[in-house]
RNA sequence: ACGCCCGUAGCUCAGCAGGAUAGAGCGGCGGUUUCCUAAACCGCAGGUCACAGGUUCGAGUCCUGUCGGGCGUACCA
């Protein structure tokens, strides 16, 4: 159950009731202990429209609440606020709901078909740093939705047809052509047989095979027209090398990816795979149709669509280019295609079996403008329905200690798979130094799940918004708001069911204990404390998901462990007794599955020792 | 030049629709191991929320302006 919107209704409800309809009762968990468990701020917001004292509307809202079965106190305070003090025996409740439940009592809303795009990496490259934020918050908001019951697609928006793959495929020929023979004629753009040679070719580094390819780009001429020719024969689909070769070569890149998916976690496979090609046959349709909606106009020799909202320099009418003037077409008219197709068309061209209510983009925040005006566009063409919710999920860039974009010492790009790497060589140090006992194989176990969690937590723990300073001994520190942290207190509260030996020791993934051993019972402060933590849950990840922001479920359970923390300390498990001890038992194992259950929606891995 | 975002403790950041005495972590100082993992826990110090006005019973939060930073602004994605 979501406790706050639970009481914003009920306390809505009499809000009506004491004469301010529509008023939302805006219940905010308590500032301060002293005032309860939660605060409704939204009476003195409506007395203001009213015109009447918020004190004697307080008093009115409060007689007309029902709250019986949920509060033991609520009370006026202040110049205008509703205190609300939970019952011991709703909390009980509430726990043994959620001890029984593998959904932690977790609601689930109206279910709506969600895409998220995001990761999206340049198959051209290898994947360096600039992924990993879209791959990571991506991830996690689509494991959210996914849990609270909606519809996610998942769709991995990949670069594969730009013009740089020309240069590519000419390097390609290159290594494997006739040295004597550097120009590629007519004849050699049907040369099936030469595919094959190029499928079977390893292509171990792909950032070095960019680079070179890159480098005859820039140096000769002659290469450049193959890489021309190359890209006309691929587009085209004319030339059955270029289009055999490029495949083979979106293949391995691919490949790639998804080892990189796999390393990191992340539920990404070929199947989420829509690239920029897949909208290919789609792109003269869109011209078609913003033509028809006359919104189309040429300026430049080139294909814009005007909005009033957008204007450029000095006030200037600002374009939203869709087709070059040498006709070639844009990351736009990709976009806009992207958008019909998830909104409308992919459906009714029997492509997919879906259709979006809400779209989200996880793009870093440079591409704000740019998907502003393909929103605007979509919906003036009429691509996207008007209930479809279309959002741009923003975020800062990456910096290094140095509060500068994240380089490698010399300055280049960091792979993604390098950086992996030394998160797990980080991490396996540590292990070693804190926990030497353990046997490696063990310890490497450990190091994998603590590095590659650190380095998504950390970037999950902070808001999207803003850039954010990557540091590795932040990151993978034991103190703060960190993964290891949290995988540490699990393994603590594991702990537990492995010392008590006549306690039955159960895999918390397996679900909730179904026996009355689930029972609990409410006695001490820091119960209490770690009994409301435990019941936010519901009402955190509802929050995280409406506004696209995994923090706050970071924030949750930090503020969770720190309630368990307390209980740890004060109140003992094992030692206890009869009930109490069976009590105590269920709050540790409805705490692990707690923390468990929302590390493993941030995508990272518990461990049940370290 | 215009537009968007940002400016909170020495550092890294929270602060959810304006609400009660602005919160964490790191770093600093001090304490806790005959006690379920001390990779932990507890305490102390540290802030005119960039600045100046305004709206409001009430502003870190909303409005205006100034200063400082980032990003973006016609054929890259």
């Amino acid at each position: 159950m979501n406790l706050r919107k639970t009481l914003e209704e009920r306390l809505g409800a009499a809000l009506a009731a004491a004469g301010a309809p529509g008023s939302p009762a805006v219940v905010k968990p308590a500032a301060r202990a002293q005032f309860g468990d939660y605060q409704a701020n939204g009476v003195m917001g409506a007395a203001k429209t009213l015109k009447t004292n918020p004190r004697q509307l307080a008093e009115k809202v409060l007689a007309a609440a029902q709250l019986d079965d949920l509060a033991e106190k609520v009370e006026p305070a202040g110049p205008g606020f509703l205190n609300i003090t939970l019952s011991r025996k709703f909390l009980e409740t509430q726990l043994a709901v959620a001890a029984r439940d593998d959904r932690l009592a977790a609601d689930t809303p109206a279910r709506r078909t969600v895409v998220v795009d995001y990761s999206g990496p340049n198959l051209a490259k290898e994947m360096h740093v600039g992924h990993l934020r879209s791959t990571i918050i991506g991830d996690a908001l689509a494991r959210i939705l996914e849990f609270l019951g909606h519809r996610v697609v998942r769709q991995n928006h990949v670069g594969d047809w730009g013009t740089q793959f020309g240069m590519l495929l000419a390097y390609w020929n290159e290594l494997t052509a006739d040295k004597a023979r550097k120009l590629i004629s007519d004849s050699d753009l049907e040369q099936p047989a030469r595919v094959q040679a190029l499928h079977e070719m390893d292509l171990p580094d792909l950032e070095e095979f960019y680079k070179q390819a890159k480098k005859r780009f820039d140096e000769d001429a002659e290469f450049r027209e193959i890489s021309r020719k190359l890209v006309v024969g691929l587009q085209s689909g004319k030339s059955k090398f270029a289009r055999g070769a490029w495949e083979s070569f979106i293949k391995k890149s691919l490949a790639h990816c998804e080892k990189v998916y796999d390393r990191l976690g992340v539920r990404l496979g070929s199947s989420d795979v829509h690239g920029e090609s897949f909208y290919n046959d789609y792109l003269p349709r869109v011209l078609e149709a913003l033509s028809a909606k006359g919104l189309l106009a040429e300026s430049q020799g080139a294909q814009c669509v005007f909005l009033d909202e957008f204007k450029g320099k000095d006030g200037e009418p600002l374009p939203v280019i869709v087709r070059k003037s040498d006709g070639g077409f844009l990351y736009a008219t990709t976009d806009l295609a992207a958008l019909w197709f998830r909104a409308e068309r992919g459906l009714a061209d029997k492509k997919v079996d879906w259709q979006a209510d809400r779209v989200l983009y996880v793009t870093d925040s440079r591409q704000e403008l740019h998907f502003r005006q393909v929103f605007a566009v979509a919906r003036r063409a009429g691509f996207v329905p008007e209930g479809v919710s279309l959002e741009h999920v923003g975020f800062g860039m990456m910096l290094g200690d140095d509060g500068k974009p994240f380089k490698t010492r010399t300055g280049g790009t960091v792979k993604l798979m390098d950086m992996l790497s030394e998160a797990e060589t980080r991490a396996f140090e540590l292990v070693t130094q804190k926990s030497p006992d353990l046997p490696e194989p063990q310890r490497r176990e450990i190091a994998r799940a603590v590095g590659i969690g650190a380095v998504k937590y950390a970037d999950l723990s902070q808001n999207r918004a803003t850039d954010y300073v990557f540091s590795w001994d932040k990151m993978l520190s034991l103190e703060g708001n960190t993964a290891p942290y949290m995988q540490y207190a699990y393994a603590r509260i594991r702990s537990i069911f492995r010392k008590g030996e006549d306690v039955q020791i159960r895999n918390p993934s397996l679900g909730p204990a179904r026996d009355k051993q689930s029972e609990i019972r409410i006695e001490e402060p820091a119960e209490r404390v770690l009994a409301v933590k435990l019941l936010q849950f519901p009402e955190t990840l509802e929050a995280a998901a409406a506004e696209c922001l995994p923090n706050l479920l970071c924030q949750y359970l930090y503020e969770l462990a720190g309630a368990f923390m307390g209980f740890y300390e004060n109140c003992p498990v094992l030692k206890s007794e009869g009930d109490t001890r069976a009590s105590r038992l269920a709050l540790c194992e409805l705490t692990a599955r707690t923390i468990q259950k929302s590390l493993d929606l941030l995508g990272i891995e518990t461990l049940e020792q370290m």
